[in-house]
RNA sequence: GCCGAUAUGGCGGAAUUGGUAGACGCACUAGACUCAAAAUCUAGCGAGAAAUCAUGUGGGUUCGAGUCCCACUAUCGGUACCA
């Protein structure tokens, strides 16, 4: 048993001395920049997931070095954040002291697995003097029209007591505390996201992201084509106007649906007959809370406007108009045209409502089989045998609707826009699911927006010599009861004087969300101590961009999509260099706990990596991590895998009783050798970590099969071991007599003739089934080969008396024999 | 519903991308060492008496399919009245 304690502990205090993983300043050397996400310090510590993301990139940071590059790992804390806010509404305790602990206890957990971070660079979110640089971004954002305030229905956490964005709501639920979420009306700080949403989509092309992450973000933009339609009202000069992805369907329009909130019904009132009925039913609908409206998704509600008709401008038919809470007003123009037969919500609508259903599209297979001729209406295909709405774009062809008649889904809906702008009638028109960002948070643990409101100016920012704007040191964390921040209650820092006008104003009083801080702290670890500027253009110029950045699948879509936001802000100023923040992203998959269920405390299968490392050592704990399984999977924790690691390493130690001289390979591992170098060196660039721990476990096997190994073939393993089991193998290397540390060693080499065996066990089939295995030279001729095998006695007595049909050689590769 | 992934021994998983299915590890069995146990070392380990059968199910392509094609099923993750 070899001791990992001590010798774990010795190596952690030489390259905390040494800065031996300090990236240098010098730019002429060639760079890497690996990143992982940097944790939240959560009071229970760090979680066996973390070890998993950041094992993967120092693995690959240690083999960088190794290969000559000048690496930058850094590692920070994202400490701003409602967990500590609310321990300190709780406890009385300020978040600050919290925050201070935690990253204290996590600083120290990570330092004990051995990771090769560059600690000089450590930064936090919460310090002024990096959230003073989030606050210059965000006031370069408010100066080129991006950051604005609006009254906006915010959702609107009844537990938590503060306004959530889109993304943090999860099934009408807030994510963070499981309350209901409802609508509120409230004056919100938005970031401009939609500005960049085609960029966001265009730029994903050139970076070398998981394909399934690209998928994410475009799903998550959502864009979609269509058009804008304006639809006149009857006896008025007033139109609606509506957005559709299926202009060709607008013959098929019976009913127009507004939502609830839509400024149309407060402009016509006056027409409206049934306006009580109205009222209510909108008064009913901002009742409900997100969760209630996806509830009750299932049941479709509404209500006629009556009073007010409006004109299908094809086909010139009056088409009544209704209020039903299935229209979202964020969305689109928030009114819609209703084609029951070609849309599953409209359908389910007109039938409860008993409103008409127009077919205009059928199958090419109906059509076909009808003859439907083009330019003539048909009657043969009965609207009342619609038991549901046909609405396969890639499959239908127009009918009943005139010009369009005949066509395919594709072509009528490019005719029908081309005959809508051609009369006026609206226009092309792409949409994005994606909504501005809502940036404000009532809340106190979080950086103060650097703003200034003044009766006279307006909104002013903060002059940028007066950041950073300092979170004011109050007592009360408690948000008030309608929502506002509980900074609202610190009249002294409130109250300011304009940086305009010089008169009395008044604070902003809301903090940033938590993705503020994460969404630009890879830019801040290549020039951290800086004071004058964000980065210096030296620093960024050389290590833009991340070359790979590794986290979790949970921060693909919001995460990544908001720091790729601000980081092309950022290069429109010309302030970073290029486009995109990440060149490559990849993602971990979860670790679950033994039970195969998320680990979690209440189930009590929760890991500490404390105990593993204690019990085990901090290099069994990451070999361990890396061999459980694929990397991108989700792996369940295993006790009994982990001491099979701990047992590997100390056979790896061991193998110095067997060690004989020898500054070659022998003759016997040569080419396990070079195979090895070759396979491990292809693994880690794919993140196959599991298979390279496979590799170092056959060779130890093959070292004790033939109980020697010799200097050279020491020293190679102990290099592709070493971004692994970085401690045991740099203590190893010291006792083969080096006084240089192993962690800049070249990485070894491998020689691609040398890989290749020279004699080759050949698989021998007869019709597709293996039969013999016979012994060849690499490239032997095939006439030779070919009288091996007649010559083989296994394989005669399956050919006896048969016919040979063909014979199959694949070289050094498999023979198959096809017989009758 | 939509998007994405996954399915291989008792278990975690390999398989040079169409060429010997089950590498490596765990668990298990036997042996050595020990008074004994643990640890360690050695050997065995998909099923079947065999022919053979086996990579979620059913088809197909091929000399040859875990891998390719078609149609399903199950599980997991994301997302959802986005017109």
């Amino acid at each position: 048993m070899y001791n990992f304690k001590e010798i774990e502990q010795k190596w952690q205090d030489k390259w905390e001395k040494e800065g031996t993983f300090n990236a240098k300043n010098d730019y002429t050397l060639p760079k890497w920049y690996g990143l992982i996400e940097f944790p939240y310090p959560s009071g229970q510590g760090l979680h066996v997931g973390h070890p998993r993301s950041n094992t993967a990139l120092d693995i690959i940071a240690r083999k960088r070095r190794m290969q000559g590059y000048n690496v930058l790992y850094p590692i920070g804390f994202d400490a701003f954040g409602l967990p500590a806010e609310n321990y300190a509404i709780k406890n009385h305790i300020h978040p600050k002291i919290i925050t201070k602990q935690n990253t204290d206890h996590f600083r120290k957990q990570l330092k004990s697995l051995g990771f090769s971070f560059d600690w000089s660079r450590e930064i936090n979110t919460t310090d002024p003097n990096y959230y003073k640089w989030t606050q210059w971004i965000f006031i370069q954002l408010f100066k080129h029209g991006l950051a604005y305030k609006a009254t906006m229905p915010i959702n609107f956490c009844t537990g938590c007591k503060v306004g959530l964005a889109n993304e943090e709501v999860v099934n009408g639920v807030c994510e963070r505390c499981g309350s209901p979420v409802v609508q509120k009306e409230k004056s919100q700080w938005m970031l401009k996201i939609t500005e960049y949403a085609q960029r966001l989509i265009d730029d994903l092309d050139d970076l070398d992201f998981l394909d399934k992450i690209k998928a994410q973000q475009k799903n998550w933009i959502g864009r979609s084509e269509g058009a804008e339609v304006n639809f006149k009202i009857k006896d008025s000069d007033d139109s609606l106007l509506v957005y559709t992805t299926r202009p060709d369907t607008l013959f098929g329009a019976t009913y127009m649906v507004v939502s609830p909130e839509h400024p149309f019904i407060n402009k016509h009132k006056d027409m409206i007959k049934n306006l009580d009925e109205v009222k209510e039913y909108q008064e009913k609908a901002s009742m409900k809370s997100d969760f209630e409206r996806s509830e009750l998704n299932k049941e479709k509600t509404g209500v006629e406007i009556k009073g007010i008709k409006a004109i299908n401008p094809l086909t010139n038919e009056e088409i009544p108009i209704w209020i039903s809470d299935y229209v979202l007003i964020t969305y689109g123009t928030g009114a819609i045209m209703a084609v029951p037969a070609h849309d599953d919500r409209d359908f389910e609508f007109a039938k409860k409502f008993n409103l008409p259903i127009k077919k205009v599209i059928v199958s090419k297979e109906e059509f076909a089989k009808y003859k439907v001729d083009e330019g003539q209406a048909n009657s043969k295909i009965d609207d009342k045998e619609m038991t549901e709405a046909f609405t396969d774009v890639e499959n239908g062809v127009a009918i009943n609707s005139e010009f369009l008649n005949g066509l395919e889904s594709k072509d009528a809906i490019n005719k029908a826009i081309e005959y809508i702008e051609e009369n006026k009638l609206g226009s092309r028109k792409v949409n994005y699911k994606l909504r501005d960002w809502v940036f404000s948070r009532q809340r106190y643990w979080g950086e103060p927006i650097p703003m200034v409101y003044c009766d006279d100016c307006g909104w002013v920012p903060v002059p940028e010599e007066e950041l950073p704007l300092k979170l004011p040191e109050i007592k009360d964390y408690e948000p008030g009861e309608n929502g506002e921040s509980p900074l609202a209650k610190q009249t002294d820092w409130i109250n300011t004087k304009c940086p305009h006008c010089g008169k009395p104003a008044k604070r902003e009083t809301d903090t940033m969300p938590q993705w503020a801080g994460s969404s630009w702290y890879y830019l801040r670890y290549m020039d951290p101590h800086n004071d004058k500027e964000f980065v210096s253009k030296e620093a960024l110029e050389y290590w833009s961009p991340v070359d790979w950045y590794n986290g979790g699948m949970e921060h693909t879509t919001l995460h990544l999509l908001y720091s790729r936001f601000w980081h092309k802000f950022l290069y429109d100023l010309g302030k970073v260099p290029t486009k995109e923040p990440y060149q490559k992203r990849t993602s971990h998959g979860m670790i679950l706990g033994e039970n195969g269920e998320k680990m979690s405390k209440s189930k009590g299968n929760v890991i500490n990596p404390d105990d593993i490392v204690r019990e085990f050592g901090a290099d069994s704990f990451r070999v361990y991590e890396m061999f459980m399984g694929p990397f991108d999977q989700t792996a369940e924790w295993s006790m009994d895998s982990i001491r099979g690691c701990n047992k590997f390493l100390d056979r790896v130690w061991s193998l110095q009783d067997i060690l004989v001289e020898g500054d070659q390979y022998s003759k016997e591992t040569e080419n396990m050798m070079h195979k090895a170098i070759k396979k491990v060196s292809n693994d880690i660039e794919e993140m196959k970590y599991n298979t390279s721990v496979s590799t170092f476990m056959t060779m130890v096997n093959e070292f004790s099969k033939l109980k020697k190994i010799n200097k050279k073939e020491y020293e190679t393993f102990l290099q592709l071991l070493n971004p692994f089991a970085p401690h045991i193998t740099e203590e190893i290397w010291e006792r083969l007599g080096h006084t240089n540390q192993l962690a800049y060693e070249p990485w070894p080499k491998y020689d691609e003739e040398k890989t290749i065996d020279e004699s080759i066990d050949l698989p021998v089939q007869i019709n597709g089934k293996l039969r013999a295995n016979i012994q060849i030279q690499k490239d032997e001729d095939k006439d030779s080969i070919k009288a091996k095998i007649h010559e083989n006695e296994k394989i005669q007595a399956y050919i006896e008396g048969k016919e040979i049909v063909k014979e199959i050689y694949v070289p050094n590769r498999i023979y198959n024999i096809v017989i009758k």
